[in-house]
DNA sequence: GACTTGACAATCC
DNA sequence: AGGATTGCCAAGT
């Protein structure tokens, strides 16, 4: 049994399992994988996400504060603003409304 | 092989 | 209540 993946494997593997319409944060996801002290290990993986050509909701990941921190890695201006907006998300401020009621806690054991 | 950077988070003042 | 500092960990240079 050996399910020791790579640190950008474990966290795209929780990305991806984000409902739609559910945010999560860096925190959350690092916590799941055994690294709960590695949120920004975390960001940085995302930050290389954006790089390559997957399908992992990027945009649905947030800091804790539940802010579009990472806004401005995505392609154009607001694109992570209006790929929330587009899943019923309300956001004002680059910050999402009511967002720990769309907080996605993501499992321990992936 | 050591220093710097970074899409965070928690703590201190 | 708000701003500044520290801690942590992995990748890049």
């Amino acid at each position: 049994m050996s399910e020791e993946q790579d640190f950008f494997s474990r966290v795209y593997k929780i990305v991806e399992e984000i409902p739609k319409g559910k945010v999560t944060t860096y925190g959350a996801i690092a916590k799941s994988i055994g690294a709960p002290k590695s949120a920004r290990t975390v960001g940085y993986a995302m930050n290389a996400c954006v790089k390559m050509e997957n399908d992992l909701p990027a945009h649905r990941v947030v800091n804790r504060n539940g802010i579009l921190t990472g806004k401005h890695h995505f392609p154009g201006n607001n694109t992570m603003q209006r790929l929330l907006e587009e899943e019923g998300l309300k956001i004002i401020d680059d910050k999402i409304i009511n967002f720990k009621n769309h907080l996605w806690e993501p499992a321990v054991n992936q």
